[in-house]
DNA sequence: CCTTTGCTGTGAAAAGTTTGACACCCGTCA
DNA sequence: TGACGGGTGTCAAACTTTTCACAGCAAAGG
């Protein structure tokens, strides 16, 4: 009933949100009012409901008793606090499968990452079209970057260049980096990185697989 | 010294020891000896050297005093610990941007996941060419993943579609799931899971950035 | 009006994860 | 050889995250 928290909000707390999101967005879009229960939350989502309401805790949106939570509301709250509802401007380095996949994927420019630029070092593939877009190359990038006002780089290129590409997006302004390349990038304090690695979640799979056979029997 | 612990090992541990095979991979295939110790380690990828030893703990190799650890004896271990040096037989549903570009990838199979089928519901994506491999319509699958006695399935569909494709592979007898779509996917316990979201790590991504503003001034 | 019911928000306990500290070990160099 | 320095493995403390338990609120139905 208070909701003032507005401190920071742990990590493990916005992954979660952003799941949230996500789930409020299955709702239809046009709708009159639709409620959801933190327990009806956790079931969708594989949670305990306690989690839950615990997570929402941190945003600035109440529930009410017996109906649970509004789901326009929470969506509304929740895009907010994600930065769902601002306009990002994204490049893309690395026109490889990945880079080409993710500069053509419609699912980003409808949550606000807007993809203006991709670029790559190899001179074949500079030119092609990804959808209204053309691969430039990476030596444009410093320029396109501040000149543009990129907020995020995404970096689709091999490991050994990843820290490299990286120091440039910096340099050229970049606030955020998504990095899907195997290597760890260090960046300054201001600039934020999260890493999202298809092989390693893979070999987490892997993982699992390997083990939960001996753990069952 | 002992190292004997071979119990479960917690998935956070998991998911950094994925990383360390990463950062012990990058080390040249070939060479004699090297060794890392766990400050290297820490350093490179932005963890504690306590961590590190820590984790390292729970796998069955020790390092050695003054000298830390061989890399190539490291490497091994951890494949072996995580699957990667056994073949895996993967299926992807899915040949949209991302579902395609996964098929491509080489990377995958460098690292034992081999990527034997590619399917979607779309009649005008059946029989496009993907690498070796011609997209087949789904309605193929159930008896391809049983036959093919494919282990794995990446599920690259619209979220509306996700649970009832993993249903499908799951009734085919896949004993594991990478979920790219948005919606949570639920299993038996048999049945493994890990979800790996680009849109959410881009929503992250966002917030970090929006939240560092606040917290730098 | 009062009672019941189902769900929220919250404080505290429990469980899990990370960090710190330190005994001990192994090469190196005097 | 002995002492040093730089590393490991491990225990325990600090911190974080999750779960539990429950007071209290809001709708619904007498």
């Amino acid at each position: 009933m208070k909701r003032t928290k507005s401190s920071v909000i742990p990590s493990s707390v916005v992954r979660r949100l952003t799941e949230y999101l996500a789930y409020a967005q299955t709702f239809g879009n046009e709708n009159g009012d639709q409620w959801v229960s933190s327990r009806e939350i956790a079931q969708a989502l594989g949670l305990t409901s306690s989690t839950v309401r615990q997570d929402l805790s941190h945003i600035d949106f109440c529930g009410i008793s017996k109906r649970g939570y509004h789901v326009k509301g929470l969506r509304a709250v929740l895009e907010d606090t994600l930065g769902a509802n601002s306009v990002w401007r994204v490049a893309v380095v690395g026109a490889g499968n990945l880079g080409m996949a993710i500069a053509q994927n419609d699912e980003f420019r409808e949550r606000g990452f807007h993809i203006i630029g991709v670029f790559d070092k190899d001179a074949a593939k500079v030119g092609r079209s990804v959808g209204p877009l053309k691969v430039q190359h990476v030596s444009a990038m410093p320029d396109f970057v501040s000149g543009e006002g990129i907020d995020i780089g995404i970096v689709a290129v091999p490991a050994a260049a990843a820290q490299g590409v990286a120091d440039l997006l910096i340099a050229s302004g970049v606030r955020g980096i998504l990095n899907l390349s195997l290597s760890h990038i260090i960046t300054p304090r201001r600039v934020q990185v999260v890493e999202a690695r298809l092989t390693c979640s893979l070999l987490e799979l892997s993982h699992r697989i390997k083990y939960a056979r001996k753990e069952n029997k």
